[in-house]
DNA sequence: ACCGTGATAATCT
DNA sequence: GATTATCACGGTG
């Protein structure tokens, strides 16, 4: 399907992660292939709020791995973990303020069949790998982030969003219990 | 519960 | 250059 909306402009991440880790909730993430568009609508997000942030990869110093989170806002930072899953983040903060929100879970639109619940499925059914790093998320290109049919000014999705701790950061010390996972209470492409 | 799988970064020689 | 520990996960049992 074509992505309704506009693309999410530039100063939409650069805003403090955890609401924009909120506010990307109901908006609709799009990877292209050639002709045609595979997508879903963000249900789970989670904030990695900066190098302060014992779970957040920047924590860790600025590396080769790390550097886009170092720039501009907007763009996606893509890895692989665990040797075979790819994970798709939104750069968010000004620039020099390594900070990212990792996007969890979709749920997919109309012509995706395969799981979409789970950072890891997300990318393999969506088709998002280490080449989308560094991608333009404001630019209607290889991938990109639409207002999903919400107006940009709602300031939070429609339907309640919980919170709770991250998923899989136990040895991040006091970080680890930090309210910085927010999905859409009720939704079933949630993972977990 | 268990473990595949390979990049990453730190810690060595 | 080599070794090692770690890992923002997912499939299988």
């Amino acid at each position: 399907m074509t992505p309704d909306g506009r693309v999410l402009p530039r100063a939409f991440y650069a805003r403090p992660t955890a609401e924009v880790a909120i506010d990307l909730l109901g908006r609709r993430l799009a990877c292209a292939h050639g002709n045609y568009v595979r997508s879903g609508v963000i249900v789970e997000t989670e904030a990695y709020v900066g190098p302060h942030d014992l779970a957040c990869h920047a924590a860790r110093g600025r590396t080769a791995r790390t550097e886009v989170m170092f720039g501009r806002p907007g763009h996606a930072y893509v890895y692989l973990i665990y040797g075979m899953h790819n994970c798709v983040n939104a750069v968010t903060e000004r620039e020099g303020h390594p900070a990212a929100v990792l996007i969890r879970a979709v749920e997919p639109d109309p012509g995706v069949s395969s799981r979409t619940d789970g950072p890891g499925r997300l990318c393999k059914t969506l088709g998002i790998d280490r080449t989308h790093n560094q991608a333009d998320l404001t630019r209607r290109a290889r991938l990109f982030i639409t207002t999903g049919g919400r107006p940009l000014s709602a300031e939070r999705p429609a339907g309640e969003v919980a919170t709770g701790p991250r998923i899989g950061v136990s040895s991040a010390g006091e970080w680890a219990a930090a309210p910085l996972r927010f999905w859409l209470a009720g939704n079933r492409w949630v993972s977990r």
